[in-house]
DNA sequence: GTTCCTGCAAAAGCTTTGCAGAAGA
DNA sequence: TCTTCTGCAAAGCTTTTGCAGGAAC
């Protein structure tokens, strides 16, 4: 484990760090699946014996706030988390509801935002069939 | 008024047209200020004598299926919709919270959508701070 | 005349707030 | 020890659902 690096970085930026906040940030440093607050509310719940919803959003905008993880806006539904920081797009398959992450050149994200605008973060976002949907549906 | 014309593009579209479905494609036509649903009912609701929030919301999905609006998830408190159904991108100001409309290269959009992904519909968001809030923050 | 839509009311879902107890510095 | 966070409960908000009356074809 090493979550003693990672209270490290919370530390490093300025979040006090609880185990809670701990076992929020590490969920999504694992797990690459940009997943809703009650998605790491039920896995956690699994791994910890108390731990509420509360805290799940507390943590999350905690976090969020200190620019440790990025809110992901692909579902209308809810919120979505997500551990990587970095540019990079989204791609949401409308059959099986997937999302994937794909890499993005910082150099042509970056030129994409307009002249006299400053961009401090930059969202990349595609709707369609995923690979594996599309050989599916024909 | 064109209200002929955006009655038959209903129609075109396979989307009966009555005068509240008229009425909320007009304004989101007329209003490229990307409105939430609350907003677009407010604004009707001046216009005409009745008109129920379940009407925007029956009439916005509607017309999103329809592809003649889309569905902005700008906002995580609450949607966004825009009568512009071209590939766009958007920028949100953290400073004003006014959201800009910025063209983009449609072959570099495209090129942008990662190979093998069927991108049926894409979505460039930024967020950072207007030409007009960077002069007056410093 | 039949089908589909509107609109009121109420419910459903996700997220936030208030406050007492506990953990962290 | 003092500040800050957690966690339970309840409220807040946007959005959806059910059903009767009305508009569109």
């Amino acid at each position: 484990m090493a979550n003693q690096n990672l209270a490290a970085v919370l530390s490093a930026h300025g979040v006090r760090p609880t185990q809670q906040r701990i076992a929020v940030f590490d969920y999504l440093l694992t797990h690459h699946t940009h997943p809703s607050a009650d998605t790491i509310y039920h896995a956690l719940c699994r791994e910890y014996p108390v731990f509420s919803r509360t805290t799940i959003y507390n943590s999350l905008n905690t976090l969020a706030q200190a620019n440790l993880i990025r809110v992901v806006n692909i579902s209308p539904d809810e919120q979505r988390f997500d551990g990587d920081t970095s540019d990079h797009g989204h791609f949401r398959c409308v059959s099986c509801g997937e999302i994937y992450d794909f890499s993005v050149d910082p150099a042509v994200f970056r030129s994409l935002c307009p002249d006299g605008f400053q961009g401090e973060q930059g969202d990349l976002f595609f709707t369609g069939y995923c690979p594996g949907c599309q050989s599916a549906a024909g």
